[in-house]
DNA sequence: ATAGCGCCCTGGTGGC
DNA sequence: TGCCACCAGGGCGCTA
């Protein structure tokens, strides 16, 4: 399940072979996979038609990335053609490869973007839940630019969008416009996630599976900073104590910046986008390990169904009981 | 407004 | 061995 680090590593895989180089030909086999297009011109073609044609010619100028979304900027040829964004969500199951362009394809490839150099960017997903979205960089929100590190894009857009610019919606999946911060940003505080917590009468852990409280932590992640947190993941959000908060603000930065050293967790799908697994599994203390002892404790790993999710928990280190809080 | 649930989609697994 | 029900789950759209 691409998380966060999971997406950057595939970012910071893929944009080295990349950045600079030119579009040459773009063949879509599955165009299911095709979530939104928003580009000038050619608007009697189909959005999946226009996504093939209108990219040829275009050249990668720098990659970002907020929460699981990928965002690569592109430059026309012309000075008549507008900045693009392509953004990519791997969602369960899919993948980002950088390969010669005469390997191989593998089963359930849907998308082929061949490059001047010689390398094909390819998009493939047994699931079909990821998506492909290809919008004119102008139409997207400048903060949304800045915030996923597409500084070029973002100095070239000029001055911040007129009011016209934010009353009409910009095209695309609406959870890329309400994404609460970056877990490893400076917006995300201590105080941030506990006033979050303190509003909301869900789990916790549906609260954090909430991209616009934080955006970017998936089932894994969740888990793990639940567990080294000492928190059970059925508690009530509001019920925590900001210390309880303090403490998951550090556990979920620390499991983050753990898993972006050992590029990710690799259960069966995930790769990087050089067909890379990640090596952040041996480190995981609850999440896939049901029926296993804790490496604490010792205790037997329970499996529960929280927020519709599997979720993994050592009901010693996290007591529910914890929640109990002496009212005032 | 929020919480909860079904849906998408296919490969792998476990039971009989 | 074969078959099939079931599970994995991110995001979205719907309902209460």
């Amino acid at each position: 399940m691409p998380e966060l680090p999971e997406v950057e590593t595939v970012r910071r895989s893929v944009a080295p072979h990349v950045t600079g180089v030119e579009i040459a030909a773009v063949a879509l086999l599955h165009p299911d996979v095709i979530g939104g297009v928003a580009v000038p011109g050619m608007a009697s073609l189909p959005a999946t038609e226009r996504f093939e044609q209108v990219l040829p010619g275009y050249r990668f100028i720098e990659s970002g990335r907020r929460g699981k979304y990928l965002l690569f900027a592109l430059a026309g040829a012309t000075e008549t053609s507008p900045p693009l964004i392509l953004v990519v969500h791997l969602r369960m199951t899919g993948r980002l490869l950088l390969v010669a362009a005469e390997a191989p394809l593998l089963p359930h490839t849907h998308v082929r973007i061949a490059l001047a150099s010689g390398d094909e960017l390819r998009f493939s997903d047994v699931r079909r839940f990821g998506r492909l979205y290809l919008y004119e960089a102008a139409r997207l929100p400048l903060a949304l630019l800045r915030a996923a590190g597409l500084s070029m894009v973002a100095a070239g857009r000029g001055r911040a969008p007129t009011g016209d610019d934010r009353q009409t919606r910009p095209p695309g999946p609406p959870g890329l416009f309400m994404l609460g911060p970056e877990p490893l940003g400076p917006e995300f505080t201590p105080d941030y996630l506990a006033a979050q917590l303190l509003r909301r009468t869900a789990p916790v852990k549906a609260v954090l599976l909430d991209q616009r409280v934080v955006a970017g932590l998936g089932n894994i992640y969740i888990d793990e900073a639940l567990f080294r947190a000492g928190l059970h993941p059925a508690r009530p959000a509001g019920t925590l104590a900001a210390a309880d908060a303090r403490r998951l603000h550090a556990a979920i930065r620390e499991v983050l910046e753990e898993a972006l050293d050992r590029r990710g967790t690799t259960f069966s799908d995930y790769v990087d986008g050089r067909g890379v697994p990640g090596e952040m599994r041996e480190l995981l203390a609850v999440y896939g390990r049901a029926g296993l002892p804790c490496r604490r404790c010792g205790r037997t790993i329970q499996k529960l169904r929280i927020a519709g999710r599997g979720t993994h928990v050592c009901e010693r280190c996290q007591p529910f009981a914890g929640a109990v809080r002496t009212s005032s």
